[in-house]
DNA sequence: TGTTTTTTGGACCCTTGGGTCTAGTTTTCG
DNA sequence: CGAAAACTAGACCCAAGGGTCCAAAAAACA
């Protein structure tokens, strides 16, 4: 965002946030701002302008990108059978978490967790925390209208939620994982499914 | 390790590591050697004379540390009731999480993940990855006795894993919670295991 | 067209931090 | 005790990088 309406020039400010996103992903909070300015095509100067210091300018980036980390919020309504939407519900997830950009995104929070503990933690309940709830209130909505049995939808949430972040996310913090086909997806997704359905069932 | 063994201080050495372990917890690889000579009460000069560089007293680090990592891998025997196992094996694991030094180790694989993926990819390997497999031996072991029904050890292996880390792991990294209590960890423990008895039983 | 603002590129300042050097002190060991 | 090795404190070198400054080019606007 721009602190002078004057005759800045907008889409080079689109086009910093672009080249800071890319290069803040590769080399982490130690990216430059040399760097940054290069891969944007852009002099440093510029850069000041636009965004008054680094942090600033990353500020602006968690501002406009929080939305990426936010995307698996969408739960599907009760039209489906349960099972179905649970399946749908996993496959958001996953190719949310195998986004590199996602997945770089959330280094730089983790990165970032000690000296800014206020980002990390809006990120976390903007993320995980409401996707989790949203399930949770599913789980209650079908256990109110008797087509699962699930005494407590919180822990439910967070179970079914692990099930299918599980492992994959850890590995892609770690960049250890190449990454998941969509049948491997998809196929994950029917499994923690039905056996979410097995564990909760009536 | 000491490079040369002649008359240098062991002692010194392991002041150093744990100094060097507090400090890069709070600093991340941001931390400073001069910080982590006066934290070990000793002079730059005398860690240099220990490790030869910053690179190599990180990875003297990892060396004598993985265990805390490696720590949730041990897979009571079949002795048990295979709830009761399972149940065990998911308070050890959440132990292990909650453990501030270890996820602040994380933390740092996280961050080095890009400059150093060796490191992130052995921690991975003798973590996380041995653990499930060896929770995946023993889903077998138990199926081939009759006592549980899995079809896919390691997929389910990863499901019970990422039921009991599930969302403690990523607040934990974002340093959003303060903890689990040691009831909580019974609670969700046996929680757990129940249920996946229930979406694995014969 | 002329004025104002932005952009540019590159020099520049300054702090941080890895790593070395030195001179003097302490420890270890024969 | 005396020599060899380790340790200490602190000065020091050097590179990287955040941030500023400046003169010239380029837009924007009236």
């Amino acid at each position: 965002m721009p602190r002078v309406a004057g005759q800045i020039d907008l889409a080079k400010g689109e086009a910093i946030l672009d080249a800071a996103i890319g290069v803040l992903s590769e080399r982490g909070l130690a990216a430059s701002m040399e760097e940054i300015a290069r891969r944007a095509r852009v002099s440093k100067q510029t850069i000041y302008n636009h965004y008054g210091s680094k942090a600033e300018l990353i500020a602006a980036l968690v501002d406009r990108r929080v939305a990426d980390i936010t995307a698996p919020l969408e739960m599907p309504g009760a039209d489906e059978h349960p099972e179905e939407a649970l399946a749908s519900f996993a496959r958001i997830m996953l190719r949310a978490l195998v986004n590199p950009r996602a997945s770089a995104l959330m280094r730089l929070y983790i990165q970032g967790a000690t000296e800014a503990p206020d980002v990390a933690r809006a990120v976390f309940e903007a993320g995980p925390k409401a996707s989790r709830a949203r399930l949770a209130a599913f789980l209650s909505r079908e256990t109110a209208a008797g087509r699962l049995a699930v005494d407590d939808p919180a822990q439910a949430a967070e179970f079914f939620g692990g099930m299918v972040a599980g492992t994959y996310q850890l590995s892609e913090l770690l960049g250890v994982d190449r990454g998941l086909t969509e049948p491997q997806i998809d196929h994950i997704a029917a499994e923690a499914a039905r056996r979410f359905l097995r564990a909760y069932g009536g």
